[in-house]
DNA sequence: CCGTAAACGAGACGGTACGTCTGGTCTTTGG
DNA sequence: CCAAAGACCAGACGTACCGTCTCGTTTACGG
């Protein structure tokens, strides 16, 4: 490894600093005006500091955003139904989160922009969303609900499409009865 | 009105060469990298004859990129599921062509910041849309294949938004299998 | 020439409160705190209206300095001796301004330290300064006082060198009579 | 006092480290471009080292540069001109080192800066010149080649200001035909 | 057919943010 | 306690871009 073995450690409170402040500004301000003086101040720190870690405004509004959209594996709710519900609702919080809200369609602009970027967006929180809906349909197929497993791809875009679209782009319908309606016709979709 | 009776008048060579200017250089360096001035180079252009048209580099993105994602009312295939292939189709080729691909998600940053812009963005590529499908559900309910028309908002959000995972996010299976796939599902899942 | 033929012109303005902007920094808080971001406040302009003009800190501070130090013929007196007296109070007093207090040591250090900018402070100031001493010997010389003229550049250093020492480094006697001590001196010196 | 009665000795090869790599680096970069960092890599030390020993930059340069200037009284050589010749003589050959052509005219500009570094510039190496001066004074008193001293300031500032002008500034004529003459005309000056 | 008014290309303007670098301090491990 | 290593804060550096303004010139329309 690249690890320095001496000279003084990385401070972890500036670490957790950085990352509070950057979420702290891109919910009060949105991430367009986002800027990193305005993060290094907030987080008393000096803008070497940040650059330390993140080599760009990018990859730091990337690392304060995509932890806080990590999922769980959804609960077995007893339905392939109730479960998709639960996904949904699990995601449209975390992507629906003020920070998000601000700063998740910048941080899409990024990602599709830079290939680097992108190659780690597919590894963390594609990947994470993917093992959620995989876990989901296993459940589906075991219980007798799924003779055979969708396409995983298809099935993804189908669950987070639609949310991402409400969340950015309509918002007009109630929150949970668009979640209750989507995850009903997911099942419908899958079920054939 | 505002409208000048005097002067000289617009040159619409100006107005052609700005747009196509900006549309090539969506295409060459993304979104991101776009400048005003690099626009104004590659038109020929003074940078006042672009701030006299749009005022600001959003409006002037977003005119040269919601235009070519113009759709048409999808001629009747026949039944509901080519309907929706053929409406699929449409939204894929315009919002794949090379220009759409590097602007639309800084476009869409653009359009969740700005409020006024999300409004025209609502009046023109959104009610676009939707009118496409509302006419494809009229045909299907004329049919006889559906009852009774789901929520609009939730089948737009389930037809745009996999289609913008899958070109923005994803793009890994093949084009016309996903659309095919996708225009199945969504038939299943109105179809109940 | 590569003057620019088009487009809006140099605002004389800006050349001026920039120049009058920086001297006032120099004078306040010298030569070692000056900062660019400071110069462009003070004179209410932007950093690139300065950039524009001088590509470094060195060159602005350069301008802005050396066209103070400027030093006229001094007048003919009627003896070697009070004409340079006369050359050496002026030479007191343009180097011994505020601004120049604050900002001479710094600019040696520049000068002596960039081969482009000691080339240019050859050809204004040290060529000026060179100008007047040859003028206060040829006259000399005219009136009989001077057989044979001394060597210019020893002569300079004779002269310049003293005062520099007495502005920058002792400045303990009073001025005046340093100036009339070191004028006699330097005539005896030069008519041996 | 501060002077530590436990603990590690400071070991006297890292002082000497210190002092050579900044000599080094004053001598290839000049003062404008030397850096702490590059002083402590090139010595192979931290940067706490150097702080321990020197408060600030100015202090490093000042010590590792005065040191070397450093003159002893120059030997009776018989004469006023030819002590004079000697004293700079040796001034030429401190002053005009390759390290302290790169950080005199830095070094200059930070003592008339602080007046912290000026008192301690005075109380070394000016006082160390005067001393010089006064000795080759006092021995043209004895000789009776002076009957009175003249001021030590002025006389100072004609000795040492025109090496400076001409080291730093000028540097055009030949180096010993410079000293030569200047020593005449200062024993001239001196001499009435 | 001439004057007015607005368009045009060019580029300077004030302002703001970027990412880098430096100075001087602090904190670790190890001798 | 001292050593090297390197992280820390603060803030200046020079660059790039935005949206505005100013130049000198060109081009239509109305009187």
């Amino acid at each position: 490894m690249d690890t320095p073995r001496t000279g003084r450690p990385r401070d972890e409170r500036v670490d957790a600093a950085i990352l509070a402040a950057t979420r702290d500004v891109l919910t009060e301000t949105g991430y367009a005006r986002l800027t990193m003086d305005a993060v290094a101040a907030r987080a008393g720190a000096g803008k070497a500091a940040i650059y330390r870690r993140y080599a760009t405004k990018q990859e730091l509004v990337y690392a304060a955003t995509v932890h806080d959209l990590d999922l769980r594996i959804p609960p077995d709710t007893g339905s392939l139904t109730t479960d998709l519900k639960a996904l949904i609702d699990d995601i449209l919080a975390t992507m629906g989160s003020p920070t998000a809200l601000g700063s998740v369609p910048g941080l899409m602009a990024d990602v599709s922009a830079d290939p680097a970027l992108a190659a780690r967006f597919q590894q963390t929180f594609v990947a994470r969303q993917q093992e959620c809906i995989t876990a989901v349909l296993d459940r589906a197929v075991h219980r007798g609900e799924l003779q055979d497993k969708p396409d995983l791809d298809v099935l993804h875009a189908l669950l987070a499409g639609p949310v991402f679209v409400w969340l950015y782009l309509l918002r007009r319908s109630e929150r949970d009865s668009f979640a209750h309606d989507l995850a009903t016709r997911l099942a419908d979709a899958v079920t054939k």
